[in-house]
DNA sequence: ATCGTAGGCGCC
DNA sequence: AAAGGGCGCCTACGAT
């Protein structure tokens, strides 16, 4: 066994042995020598270290208003990782290990700078506010790229140059060549994560960004957890309804160009003679339209529905629609790729998670799992033995933007497990146009019966409509928005383009800008709703890690969870999800009379939860 | 041949 | 006056 020790900002770090070629890394802060040893684990990883922190030791939940149970709660989960990245994650995800608590620094690094693309050399070189320009390099020589004289110099032994970046060499994968390296590089993690921290604490909501900051990096160790155990799928059943739509499984490459061929008969059956229109392309079928009497700007859904009744070909396309969508991507190509029977012989469909997404930080999910059409929803069932308990999350957007505005009408408004009928009598119109306007104040859309409402919209509610106005007049200005729990979300530029004359110039600069302006309004209050629904989800887990029930959390959708827990462990598991959600929203929300609603039901198929 | 974009549609 | 937000994934199509 190896013995090596590194010492560095504050931590020091030991690897005491091997594991199948991870490093086992010890720690112990120098603030907490004689406070109960060493403890913990670091995992070497492709890129990355995990490193287990104690619980509360320096980054810390420090909200007062939490009350003792939840610190007792959050000393039962034990010491709070520390890792670079979520290959990390993977590993520790992979490997069971039960990990309560954690802070991820690429994670907390797209919270806190609203990036996508993240490194350590980058995120390091920002945390200590040197230019990403001035970043070394490696590789092959490069006539262009100078080396500052003296940057490189300094330590070898150091993985931070003397220019405060940290050295080449060390970022792009020798941090992993020696024992001494693996310690010292994970004693940077904790370093990079307790200036993230403080980073967070500058921020205007100090307490809620770092908050925010666990939720988020729980949330991203779920997304590991959820690409590991994959969503309980029926695969007889999923079969079963796939063929409903396309038919049985092609025998043959042959065999599947000819039943394409034959559904694409159906349709042009109702056709014209002459040609082939191709019905994948939308010019051929908008050409195909034409020659039957229709002259249709596109050919979408909603469009040709209006007509389905004047021309059989109409009706024929649409339901071709659905079938090819089937085919092409949920078909059995689909169950083959992303489908895995688990150890137990039950169908897991398995995709790759992200905690945070692009734009206002919501989780994203492949393979279908976040658009999985309806009709294949009775599919998706437990285990035997085992139950679904669904919950959604109610008028969530609406009562998000009562907490984050702190409007006194609409926070009153949210005490009604319907928000729209109290907002309708307000406004006086019916609750369909209350929905509609709340809906377009937030997604930016104001036509029609929204646009009706929206001016008494502003006379009710002048705190919120005001929050989301302000939001959308920074991102006409491209500067950036941040969500209530200190999310940046960056806007884009004009760009610039010389065709048109000055007239035309000024009309598309206007149009971008004011795209800017839905998307600030849509993403301060997505990215809110985000962050709460991820802190709803991580609570759950943690508190039902602690109560030691037989339950895991196999999908997140947005304001949906589905869980899937042992048939003995349902109602606890119930019952601990509407708890979690009170536990969340005393956590997360800055206004402490909104009320949060879900509909928590138990199922054995996620089709039977009411949608 | 490979790439990015656009139309289209699934879900929230 | 008019103005819908986000994502993933398929195909066709024009660019390179």
């Amino acid at each position: 066994m190896e013995f090596v020790e590194a010492t560095g900002y504050g931590w020091h770090t030991r690897v005491v042995g091997d594991a199948g070629g991870d490093a086992i890394v010890e720690w112990l802060h120098s603030r907490g020598v004689g406070r109960g040893g060493l403890v913990g684990l670091a995992v070497r990883t492709g890129v990355g270290i995990g490193l287990a922190v104690p619980g509360g030791e320096t980054i810390h939940d420090d909200r007062t208003t939490l009350g003792e149970t939840i610190h007792d709660v959050e000393r039962d989960l034990g010491p709070r990782w520390v890792w670079w990245g979520r290959e990390t994650a993977d590993v520790l995800a992979a490997a069971g290990v039960p990990v309560g608590r954690c802070w991820d620094v690429t994670t907390v690094h797209r919270l806190l700078a609203g990036v996508w693309r993240t490194d350590a050399a980058h995120v390091w070189a920002w945390l200590h506010d040197l230019p990403a320009g001035g970043l070394p390099r490696t590789g092959q020589l490069d006539l262009l790229t100078s080396v500052p004289a003296g940057a490189s110099g300094g330590d070898p032994a150091d993985p931070v140059q003397p220019d405060g970046y940290l050295r080449p060499e060390w970022a792009d994968g020798g941090w992993g060549d020696s024992p001494e390296r693996l310690a010292r590089w994970a004693g940077l993690a904790l370093a990079a994560a307790e200036v993230q921290d403080r980073r967070a604490a500058a921020r205007p909501d100090a307490v809620r960004t770092r908050s925010t900051a666990h939720a988020e990096s729980a949330a991203e160790f779920l997304c590991a957890e959820l690409e590991r155990d994959g969503l309980p799928l029926d695969i007889a059943t999923a079969d079963r309804l796939i063929a409903d739509a396309i038919g049985p499984r092609p025998t043959s490459p042959a065999d599947d160009d000819r039943r394409r061929a034959e559904r694409d008969d159906a349709v042009l059956a109702h056709a014209p003679p002459g040609g082939r229109p191709d019905l994948r392309s939308p010019a051929d079928v908008k050409a195909l339209l034409r020659r039957v009497g229709f002259d249709l700007p596109d050919t979408r859904a909603w469009r040709l529905k209006q007509h389905a009744g004047d021309h059989p070909l109409i009706a024929a396309l649409l339901t071709w629609r659905k079938a090819e969508r089937i085919a092409t991507t949920y078909g059995y190509r689909w169950l083959d790729e992303h489908v895995r029977r688990d150890e137990r012989g039950w169908g897991r469909l398995h995709g790759e998670w992200s905690s945070c997404d692009g734009a206002a930080g919501r989780m994203t999910a492949s393979a279908g799992l976040h658009n999985l059409p309806a009709e294949l929803r009775p599919a998706v069932a437990a285990e035997p033995g085992y139950a679904f308990v669904h919950a959604d999350l109610g008028q969530i957007e609406p009562r998000v933007l009562a907490a984050v505005s702190g409007d006194p009408a609409l926070i009153a408004a949210t005490a009604d497990a319907d928000l729209y009928q109290p907002v309708a009598r307000r406004l006086g119109v019916t609750r369909e146009q209350a929905k509609l306007g709340v809906l377009g104040a937030m997604y930016g859309g104001t036509t029609g019966n929204s646009g009706l409402a929206l001016v008494r919209l502003r006379q009710e509610y002048p705190q919120a409509m005001a929050t989301l106005e302000a939001a959308a007049e920074q991102g006409r200005r491209s500067e950036p928005v941040f969500t209530i729990g200190s999310r940046m979300v960056r806007m884009w530029g004009n760009e610039q383009h010389d065709e048109g004359d000055a007239d035309a110039r000024l009309d598309r600069a206007r149009q971008v800008a004011a795209a800017r302006g839905r998307y600030a309004r849509n993403a301060l209050i997505q990215g809110a709703a985000a962050e709460f629904f991820k802190a709803w989800a991580v609570t759950f887990r943690a508190r039902g890690f602690g109560a030691g029930l037989d339950a895991r959390i196999v999908l997140c959708l947005h304001d949906e969870v589905l869980i899937h827990v042992a048939e003995a462990d349902a109602p606890a598991s119930a019952t601990l999800l509407t708890d979690s959600l009170a536990e969340a929203a005393h956590r997360w929300s800055p206004e402490p009379a909104v009320r949060f609603v879900a509909d928590v039901t138990v199922v054995s198929r996620w089709s039977d939860a009411k949608g």
